[in-house]
RNA sequence: GCCGGAGUGGCGGAAUUGGUAGACGCAAGAGACUUAAAAUCUCUCGUCGGCAACGGCGUACCGGUUCGAGUCCGGUCUCCGGCACCA
């Protein structure tokens, strides 16, 4: 072997053998126990960054370490390579999207490759091809069947120069994020998905989501926002009409001294006579602005004590949630409140803070005179409210609903924040979806022996006008499937989290493969289902992870699957920042891994990504920690040559014998430090994966192993043992440098490669210590330290700390043992006075 | 505003169940090797006092529980993340 440690030597090598032996790849067909372990699948953007490396690395380590713990791991790679970049890209330089995605799944492919990421490649999935994006539609078209899809009209961001929708996270401050134009509300047809109606059941699943971040699943919780109210009719005075508003506090409801509606709720225009001015406040609907409101001219009658209250449009109220009306409580709520402030409206307190006791009649003088200076809105006691005044918040919640419900003006319901899912994209490097509207039969869904609806390749990208597929005959012309007459097709395309809802399932069947039928169970997805460990940033905590517990779902109610969750455990990566801050181009402060592996090599990358922080949290990046991983696998290299020819011998004929009641003194101590060091990784990577404590175990075994000098045979023996272990404890984390050094000291017999063996074990009574610190303190600190027999029994310790010199000293001086506490094998506390 | 999370040396971070605070690494300093530098190796490295043995202080801050608190409880401050007119 060589006696200098070079990655770029190695490195390519080792990845052509597992590449070429197709060491990582597996089947269903394996007697042992699957472990399917997944990371989240890259946009192909270009080339990887630091985030990814980090994320692969991450992954890498848990599938390179359960394969040696024995389980049959699925761990696939793909690309998330539908999107708005390609598309650009086109408009800036006229590279045609599917030519600029494909160039760059290969150029990143290869830098995954020299990662070297364990992999299964042959389950590639890419999501911009048709054979993916043909059971995007096919699900499309099956909810579409169970009317889990449909269309309705919405407001939606809309970017006037661009002609598209933006998603929410594209619009900054109120701005397209490409073109700076003023986004407006704009009211579309749209495609969604009935997310909504698996909100309760997506509520009450996160709390078995054991496996998942506790921070993750209260976002998801928090997301769906369930929330228990009330649903009261006011019947608009003059009018047969009623207006429905929805209330999570009845106990307020004497308060109500308005009713707001939403622009585009169907009363304001039948309400409202000046349109102009309905379609200015309309304007104003859906943005954080300032509260604007509209009056009317109509009243309507609140049931409880049947007050002629104002009816006014109200900018802030919003459609999509409950009925979109509410009653306005302006002493209780603080939008109320700044609202009839602003449009000089009564206000009425109604709810006293608990124990206002005598202070009441100064606050009932406030709601007369003195102006109230802000809502209160926490509960109390009721005033001011008929037969419920004295009346406790919640009582008066539950008796007000029973008034309500009995006399057919409304009922309790539950509401929550989720919305359904829109999915419509005018974009054209998308899905497309599989409709077509025929003038007779409207929108009919494209026939599943018709699928895919290939998205054309003859367009032309401006960067205006819409989306290209608008422009191209030969897609917009089709035949209603239903009557076969003339129709157009849908030009929208679907969202790309679509794509990314089911892709670990793709991966289950692999890209050529995929083949769905509803009522037929697949056999690879009740094999592989669920992912035993996702791993990715928290950037997807709710988005990502939400639609893909919603889509899972919908394919078990098709009866594809048998699961309802589709990953059992959930590691949230942290980022990987520079100086504080996040890596970006505009802060200058990126890492290029290309300039990493080719200076240090994939090892060193994977190691110092994995040694800096634990998993879950941020890596602050460091040119010298790099440095220092570097220097550790150099050391590593320099032990193996140390002794290679000593090791090679005992390998050559069977192994070391470990015997150690012959070794010498240090020798039985580098025994110990080695089992002890197996333990502690394997406890490490199982306790959560805190590779960085693992990895500080093995400098320590390391930093020993450099000093030992074996004396004889039997020493040697002990350290062919340790070295053996740190090779196969480093396996997984640095996989290139441990195959290369496994297979000079000659210890690959058996199996292919370190890749194959198994992960080491270790021997609880060799790892024992056989003597131990005994820690003594008076009165809780720290007053000494005496070395003893590991296992004393504790009225043995607490002989041994009274009779240390320390404490004879300290004891002597006039104190008292009032009380002496011993801390099994380890502590002894002298509680002593005056 | 609401809901979470986190504050430990010069830095990244350890301390797993309330039991030696600072493992491991980086940086820094001293020394060895070298004509010299780099690399490598050895030692020091929370802070204050002391020649030293040793002692005082110390895990954002204030208080509490406990024989004993980085860890538990109450309050304050700061930073980070999520949601934000959800009625």
């Amino acid at each position: 072997m060589d006696e200098r440690y070079d990655p770029q030597k190695i490195e390519p090598l080792w990845q052509s053998f597992w590449a070429e032996r197709e060491i990582f790849r597996c089947g269903e067909d394996d007697p042992r126990q699957k472990y399917y372990c997944l990371e989240m699948f890259p946009y192909p953007s270009g080339r990887i960054h630091m985030g990814h490396v980090r994320n692969y690395a991450i992954g890498d380590v848990i599938a390179r370490y359960k394969r040696m713990k024995g389980f049959n791991v699925l761990h696939p790679m793909g690309w998330d390579s539908f999107g708005m970049p390609a598309e650009n890209a086109a408009i800036k330089h006229g590279v045609h999207p599917s030519k600029w995605t494909y160039e760059n799944i290969d150029y990143m492919k290869k830098q995954l490759g020299r990662l070297g990421l364990s992999y299964d490649w042959s389950r590639e999935v890419t999501t911009c091809s048709p054979e993916y994006y043909r059971w995007n539609q096919w699900f499309f078209i099956k909810m579409l069947e169970k009317g889990l899809a449909y269309r309705k009209s919405s407001y939606v961001n809309w970017c006037p120069s661009c002609e598209t929708v933006l998603a929410n996270e594209q619009v900054i401050d109120s701005q397209c994020w490409r073109c700076d134009s003023g986004v407006v509300q704009k009211e579309l047809f749209q495609w969604f998905l009935k997310i909504t109606a698996y909100a309760e059941e997506l509520l009450k699943a996160c709390d078995d989501l054991a496996g998942w971040p506790e921070k993750v699943v209260l976002m998801q919780k928090n997301w769906i926002g369930r929330s228990q109210g009330l649903e009261v009719d006011f019947r608009v005075a003059g009018t047969e009409d009623v207006i429905r508003i929805i209330t999570t506090r009845p106990d307020t409801l004497f308060g109500a001294m308005f009713i707001c509606l939403s622009p585009p709720h169907p009363l304001a225009k039948k309400l409202v006579a000046d349109k102009v001015a309905l379609e200015k406040i309309t304007a104003h609907y859906g943005k954080a602005d300032e509260k604007m409101g509209l009056f009317t001219g109509h009243y309507c009658i609140n049931p409880v004590n049947d007050e002629r209250v104002p009816i006014y449009v109200a900018n802030f109220v919003l459609m999509e949630y409950g009925t979109g009306a509410i009653m306005s409580v302006p002493a209780h709520d603080q939008r109320d409140f700044d609202f009839a402030k602003q449009y000089d409206l009564p206000v009425r307190v109604v709810i006293e803070p608990l124990g206002a006791g005598h202070d009441s009649a100064q606050k009932n003088g406030r709601s007369q005179g003195l102006p109230l200076q802000e809502a209160y809105e926490d509960e109390g006691t009721l005033v001011n409210s008929g037969e419920f005044t004295g009346l406790g918040s919640e009582d008066g919640k539950a008796r007000i609903s029973e008034l309500i419900e009995k006399k057919g003006l409304g009922k309790k319901v539950i509401n929550y924040k989720l919305r359904d899912w829109g999915i419509s994209r005018q974009r054209y490097w998308g899905t497309p979806i599989p409709v077509v509207y025929c003038d007779l039969c409207g929108p009919v869904a494209v026939r599943e022996s018709d699928l895919p609806v290939i998205l054309p390749e003859d367009v032309k990208f401006t960067g205006t006008g819409g989306s290209p597929l608008l422009d191209s005959p030969s897609f917009l012309n089709a035949s209603c499937p239903s009557c076969g007459g003339q129709a157009r097709r849908e030009t929208d395309t679907m969202d790309t989290f679509f794509d990314s809802s089911w892709y670990y399932i793709a991966y289950c069947m692999g890209l050529k493969d995929l083949k769905f039928e509803a009522g037929h169970a697949a056999p690879e997805l009740r094999h592989w289902m669920p992912v035993d460990q996702y791993v990715g940033g928290v950037e997807h905590a709710v988005l990502h992870l939400l639609y893909s517990r919603f889509f899972t779902r919908v394919v078990r109610d098709l009866g594809i699957i048998e699961q309802s969750e589709p990953f059992k455990n959930l590691l949230t990566q942290g980022m990987v920042i520079r100086d504080g801050a996040k890596m970006s181009k505009s802060k200058g402060n990126v890492v290029d891994p290309n300039y990493l592996i080719e200076r240090y090599g994939a090892d060193t990358s994977r190691l110092f990504s994995l040694f800096a922080a634990p998993p879950e949290k941020d890596l602050e990046w460091s040119d010298k920690g790099v440095e220092g991983a570097f220097r550790f696998l150099t050391r590593i290299w320099a032990l193996a040559h140390k002794r290679v020819d000593a090791v090679r011998g005992i390998s050559a004929s069977g192994g070391p014998v470990i015997r150690p009641e012959e070794t010498s003194r240090a020798g039985r101590e580098l025994l110990r430090k080695t089992h002890q060091t197996i333990k502690k990784v394997t406890s490490d990577i199982e306790r959560e994966f805190h590779f960085n404590t693992a990895i500080a175990a093995l400098m320590e075994l390391s930093n020993e192993m450099a000093s030992y000098e074996p004396e004889d045979k039997a020493d040697l023996d002990v350290y062919c043992f340790s070295l053996k272990s740190v090779l196969l404890l480093l396996a997984p984390f640095t996989p290139h440098i441990a195959e290369e050094l496994w297979g000079a000291a000659g210890l690959n017999k058996g199996r292919l490669c370190i890749s194959e063996e198994a992960w080491p074990l270790w021997d609880e009574d060799l790892s024992r210590e056989d003597e131990v610190e005994l820690v003594i303190q008076v009165n809780g600190k720290l007053r000494g330290k005496v070395l003893v027999p590991a296992g004393l029994a504790d009225d043995l310790l607490r002989d041994r700390a009274l009779a240390s010199p320390e404490i004879k000293k300290m004891l002597s001086g006039g104190m008292n043992i009032k009380k002496v506490i011993v801390v099994k094998g380890r502590l002894v506390n002298i509680v002593a006075g005056q």
